[in-house]
DNA sequence: TGTACATCAGTGAACGCGCGTTCACTGATGTAC
DNA sequence: TGTACATCAGTGAACGCGCGTTCACTGATGTAC
């Protein structure tokens, strides 16, 4: 629907500039009942629809359904997890690793619902179904290409032992994702603190990869 | 509600013989229901009645409601996954902690629609709400004391660094519910393969937890 | 500058859905006399 | 052994819910003449 609105003569015509604001307005509403609820039910096309004080149809004159807009909402954050995993630097990257596992623990927990969204559920049923970019737009956000990218200086270096830097890689998504969806699984279980946690299990995964002098 | 049917001066009375095979039928139907459909939201009450060729009310004679019914589900699965973790065995901690660690992760991809019940959904809402044991029953569920157990041996023993057992076994405990949680949820990623995956991501964390002589 | 007209963002009402749960009931089962 | 009765597992019908989505519409906006 969105697409058909923007085309050819119509372009020039109309539009008293309300259009994309009310976008703008669904979105933020969507996003806002998402953090206070902390419950992704809550976002309903209906429960949007009221918090912008607006009728449910009218959403659809912006979105196609209530999956591309729940998909845009978690993008937008997501964008921000692998701006937050990118700002973290370092000319070692090891220690860069370090860091950007730690960004990315952070980050999940301060977003647990986006991050239940876009990790944290089957990938095949209503979900997410025939878009065949999601695989590659998900990795690109969670940042994965880029401690892929480190795992690989760090191996070429002589940081790491010589390893597939595909598995390597894994494997630390692996823990950063076990942590963060455990917690957030889980949140009333007395977990050590977390800070700790991740910084000690890194430093043992980190250590178990480092080459031996 | 099912509590009070076997109460005082009725039990030696009537009953068919019935009451407790449809239990059980339920049991097994709600089940069959999971595992066929690979999907939580396909075992409603009324789906599980037409599966036992019963009227939804009659659920109602053996269960609470919904909750109790997916819950005495998973937690029959869960008995077996403590079991499969209990039986591997080895005089060494150090070894019985990789290979629990296998079975925990076989388990847990076998068996997805039950893991994703009992330890990736939200544990405050509409779940289990005011179950006070439940954390503890989680615990034994997945084996966790056992591993909180053989991380006390080796560091005993001397074969890991002196550590806090706890963090360790968290360690532990996050590296396999990694695995298994970012598989369960992106089934279709062409992930490592997932035997090699688990053996070398608990090598390094095991190693890297070993006293360095 | 004034009027007729096309655009199109947002509306109001309704669709059909499946859900968990409740209620008063029925009728086979087994017991007491 | 035969009959009246209590039990209680399972029924049939209905409740109210909130959901995603559709449809034909309205009425303010801006343009063309």
């Amino acid at each position: 629907l969105t697409k058909t609105l923007g085309t050819r003569k119509r372009r020039h015509r109309a539009r008293r500039g309300e259009g994309e604001r009310l976008r703008e307005e669904i979105l933020t509403a969507a996003e806002a009942l998402l953090l206070d609820t902390s419950d992704e039910a809550a976002v309903s096309i209906r429960a949007v629809a009221a918090a912008v004080g607006v009728t449910p149809p009218s959403i659809y004159r912006h979105f196609a359904d209530k999956t591309e807009l729940l998909w845009e909402v978690c993008s937008r954050h997501f964008e921000a997890l692998d701006a937050a995993m990118a700002q973290e630097e370092s000319s070692d990257p090891v220690e860069r690793l370090r860091r950007r596992g730690l960004a990315y623990v952070r980050f999940g927990l301060e977003h647990p619902e986006h991050y239940r969204i876009m990790l944290m559920r089957r990938a095949d049923p209503g979900g997410m179904p025939a878009d065949p970019g999601r695989d590659e737009k998900m990795l690109a956000a969670t940042g994965f290409s880029r401690i892929l990218d480190d795992v690989r200086e760090a191996i070429d270096t002589g940081a790491f032992k010589p390893a597939d830097p595909l598995i390597v890689a894994t494997g630390l998504w692996i823990v950063v994702h076990g942590l963060v969806s455990l917690v957030i699984s889980n949140p009333r279980w007395p977990w050590p603190p977390v800070e700790q946690m991740v910084t000690e299990l890194l430093d043992v995964q980190l250590h178990g990869l480092a080459a031996t002098k």
